[in-house]
DNA sequence: TGTACATCAGTGAACGCGCGTTCACTGATGTAC
DNA sequence: TGTACATCAGTGAACGCGCGTTCACTGATGTAC
């Protein structure tokens, strides 16, 4: 046990030790710090490196570049993404629904999108570092990108549309790819809200534009 | 006329006069190639000089800081983006419409999405630059945003809801603000195209999607 | 028409900064015998 | 149980780079008289 009394510490705070004892997860901590106050790109490696009271160099020991460390917060950003949805989704489906399907797959959908849209305003900048990180879709299923509850962000996603197509209201050949026309309108207002021309909306009018989007989403799936 | 002689000048070579005609046109047009290649980070104030060929303090006579020379850029980018959505427009209007007003207004609507989507695919990191970069809404009508036809992208869209209104397809308690649900969708699959976890998708993947995005669009409003 | 002068667009040099990455190294760990 | 040793996570110093910005300046322009 000695070796890992430093396990985990992501503060600035001197190493008694030579190990460290977990220098990866101790970087990919302070870059979700980093992160989280200005995006992808305030990910830098040797801020991590001296958060975790280490030479830059001893880095490279876990990671092959900076782009590896950015992937791998990145991928944690996703997590949280997870469970900012999963929050809103237990609400809905916690009251174990009203026994209408139809019903209940409508209101998990919009608190998939609700969910969404409320970690991109609380975590904008854990928000960009999720989804605005060039990836590839097939890799939306990788469980480092789960949250608490083991589900991605595409899969929560996935599961309530499972549940529209279930209760009869997305007819079968609407079904394929809908995640990715759901996603995109909910990603796009999460955007232009926090990183674009509409960065200046009020709470009020963001709330109202989150309910209307999802309102075309529901009837235009 | 000598003293003229390289303005609009934006390539590499020597002036041979003091002065140099055009230095802000010069520079806004050295950020714009910046920024078609990597978007709004790439636009680099020194870089921009060494391309106008001047000295990198003499950008401090036309802009505050480098963050002007990006609004700069981006209010030109938007133009651009103008550009595009206007050809798709003109494609459908240019046969002076169906006679119905209903179709016509349909059709417009969906030229204004696909010229968008056109812009982020082809000019990605222009696309970026129009609108990642933080403003506010109440800018998006400004002239200098405008493209050839005197039109902001904001304002084409605008366009096509109040025909939308006028053939009556979109209820009138609907019609508010109903700008930033549609582009939220377009804006959205945009994104997660050219800078997200879609990245990897085919272009004939992309073609469908943005298809299936405009009929969600179509049928939500 | 000619000259003095104010204006201001550009120069040249430097500032402090922080980044990602590579080199040859050292010292703690845990395993094989 | 004790010791030699391979492993490899970290060190220390340095590299080359390019950025945004500020300083005191110089020299071309065009206007007022």
């Amino acid at each position: 046990m000695s070796g890992q009394l430093n396990a985990g510490e992501a503060t600035g705070s001197a190493r008694t030790t030579y190990r460290h004892g977990d220098l990866r997860g101790s970087l990919v901590g302070a870059g979700v710090e980093m992160a989280q106050l200005g995006g992808p790109d305030a990910v830098v490696l040797r801020e991590a490196t001296r958060r975790a009271g280490v030479s830059p160099n001893a880095a490279y020991r876990h990671f092959a570049d900076r782009g590896a460390l950015l992937r791998a917060v990145s991928d944690i950003a996703q997590g949280r993404a997870a469970d900012a949805m999963e929050v809103e989704v237990a609400c809905v489906s916690g009251a174990s629904g009203t026994g209408d399907a139809a019903t209940d797959a409508r209101a998990m959908l919009r608190a998939v999108g609700t969910g969404y849209l409320a970690f991109a305003r609380d975590e904008p900048g854990l928000f960009r570092t999720a989804f605005s990180v060039p990836d590839q879709l097939a890799n939306s299923f990788d469980a480092a990108k789960a949250g608490a509850a083991g589900r991605t962000p595409f899969q929560i996603l996935s599961a309530a549309l499972d549940a529209w197509a279930a209760a009869g209201i997305l007819p079968p050949e609407r079904r394929a790819n809908a995640e990715l026309y759901a996603w995109s309108a909910v990603h796009g207002l999460g955007m232009l809200v926090i990183d674009g021309p509409l960065r200046g909306l009020s709470a009020q009018m963001i709330d109202g534009a989150t309910a209307r989007v999802l309102d075309m989403v529901e009837r235009g799936l």
